[in-house]
DNA sequence: AATGAAACCGTTCCGAT
DNA sequence: ATCGGAACGGTTTCATT
């Protein structure tokens, strides 16, 4: 992982479509070189995944939701993560310090679905409280930082 | 925006790299009209990006914290929300109702950094409090849902 | 690890339905 | 909107350094 692999990655996430041959052109390396590395990277889980980012509103799941959720006790905490895989709707959850253990962002189409969703999360085994947030505006959203750590 | 649509974004989602001949085995329908639908849903921005994931371990920013911030004033939204796209270690940010006017994603690789992020933070114009969860471990992490609303 | 050349395969364009 | 064929371009493999 040099500089040279990072920059591979800036340009796959701008773009994970673009092709070896322009980056190679991009970084001034050869084309069988540029593949070889992100097929290191592949291998070796640097990449875990190639992804889209769709337009919420355009495909009916504009409604965003921040709840926090706080456990019983720690026990439960592996059947919840279990569950919420299984819950198109979760798409992500962090596990946290704080008042509540968890967070959850929700996606969904209407506030009557959020409703349902919440009676839902409310009703897994071993949820305590829940305190929910209706997203007002998405600000930023990219999946993760490629940022190289010091040199 | 029919069911055939929904199915491609959905392979898409798992592997934005997937070959549009691979998509057609899959689906049943010619190369060429999956390579145009394709190009329909960019061009009318339903697929707004293609993108990698990245392993944050392998990549030097495995610390996540989530940071709650409030405004003294809703008029220093604008120059906040300007602000934080500048700022490469925050992923995500939502304007959302409650205590706190908005939540921070944060990807960093130390708490040493996260201590100075969070003066950073704290520095920009118009921030009034804040409060940082730090993340134990990240449960789920998808960019968005992809649900076709009923029918 | 990087390079260039050749074979292979996917994409793109187009005319037809 | 879908289809199949032909030309094009990108990828993959390999021998070489």
């Amino acid at each position: 992982m040099d500089a040279i692999d990072y920059k591979i990655l800036k340009i796959l996430q701008k773009n994970a479509r673009e092709t070896a041959s322009n980056i190679s052109k991009e970084i001034h390396l050869s084309v069988s070189a540029v593949i070889e590395r992100i097929r290191k990277m592949e291998e070796t889980g640097v990449i875990k995944e190639y992804t889209i980012i769709v337009d919420e509103k355009k495909t009916g799941n504009e409604m965003t939701a921040l709840m926090e959720v706080s456990l019983e006790h720690p026990k439960f905490f592996d059947s919840f993560a279990d569950a919420i895989q299984k819950l198109e709707y979760i798409v992500s959850c962090y596990y946290q310090t704080g008042d509540f253990d968890l967070i959850i962002r929700i996606s969904c189409h209407s506030s009557d679905e959020l409703e349902e969703i919440h009676r839902q999360v409310m009703s897994l085994p071993g949820v305590d409280a829940t305190r929910t947030h209706v997203v007002l505006k998405n600000v930023k959203n990219i999946y993760s930082a490629i940022r190289r750590p010091d040199k």
